[in-house]
DNA sequence: TTGTCTGCAAACTATTTGCACCGAG
DNA sequence: CTCGGTGCAAATAGTTTGCAGACAA
């Protein structure tokens, strides 16, 4: 798998090391591939060894975000939500604050916007951590 | 004050009580007219009666947000920040990730994409807690 | 009087950290 | 062999909650 070449190749080149646990980590996301906890990533790796603590997982993420091979999301939920980047490029997320959903949209959209505030306030948003709070179509209250 | 008889209606409307934490609570915000921290209030509030505890002024500011007299906003940073809504209309918040300036932004720029959300993905906007993350001017890297 | 509100203290929860041992290179 | 990584346990920090007494209406 590309993403597991990638991962021991920048691991090397920075002088990190590669061990079991990080492999578990980087396969349990692939397996899951979507938007995961910490928790949702910790369980999926004691599937395969029960002894791996959930710092580690922590540190693995952390790792694999400074990696760009993970970003993160605060859902506001006060649980943050990881997502392997492998592939698809940047996008935003809707996070409906009802009932949690997240709906991934492509960037194209907000590239305008994003120049737009650049120019005006010098203001680099984050293509990798943008998000909208709202509401999905199902939680809207009904028209009348 | 308009902001302090709006809250007494709004509060015996709804069978709620009026307090002196409440009002110190509602007039630290107008004090301090910005964005602050449930602790910023509470240091605030305790000038006045030294007894008044946090507990009461995270109920209090609940309470003010289910009013729609304040806003509040999850900077990452851990901390949320609340703001009076007295006055000034909707607007964004572009949110510094390396030293946590926070720039309010007008919401006219963000009417077309929250329509054009709305539209393609029946995605409602919360127009009013609306934030981006990003670097401002001061903390981007240098260009070459 | 009545039932909401408060202060206090303790609980919560996601995440982080210190440390001694383990094991990848 | 070395020193980065790990598991364990404990600490953190912001926020929330249970409860008995205080007080607004």
């Amino acid at each position: 798998m590309a993403c597991e070449e990638l991962f021991l190749r920048e691991l090397r080149d920075r002088g990190f090391r590669m061990t079991p646990q990080r492999e578990m980590v980087l396969s349990a996301m692939h397996q899951m591939d979507g938007l995961v906890t910490a928790e949702d990533v910790h369980r999926r790796v004691q599937k395969v060894s029960t002894s791996v603590d959930i710092s580690t997982v922590y540190r693995t993420l952390d790792l694999l975000q400074q990696l760009e091979l993970v970003a993160s999301l605060d859902t506001g939920g006060g649980q943050r939500v990881y997502e392997l980047r492998a592939g698809h490029g940047h996008h935003a997320h809707l996070v409906c604050r009802s009932c949690g959903a997240v709906i991934g949209v492509e960037m194209g959209q907000f590239e305008e916007l994003a120049e737009a505030l650049n120019r005006r306030f010098g203001f680099q948003i984050d293509r990798d951590n943008l998000s909208f709070s709202g509401q999905c179509l199902r939680c809207l209250p009904e028209r009348p």
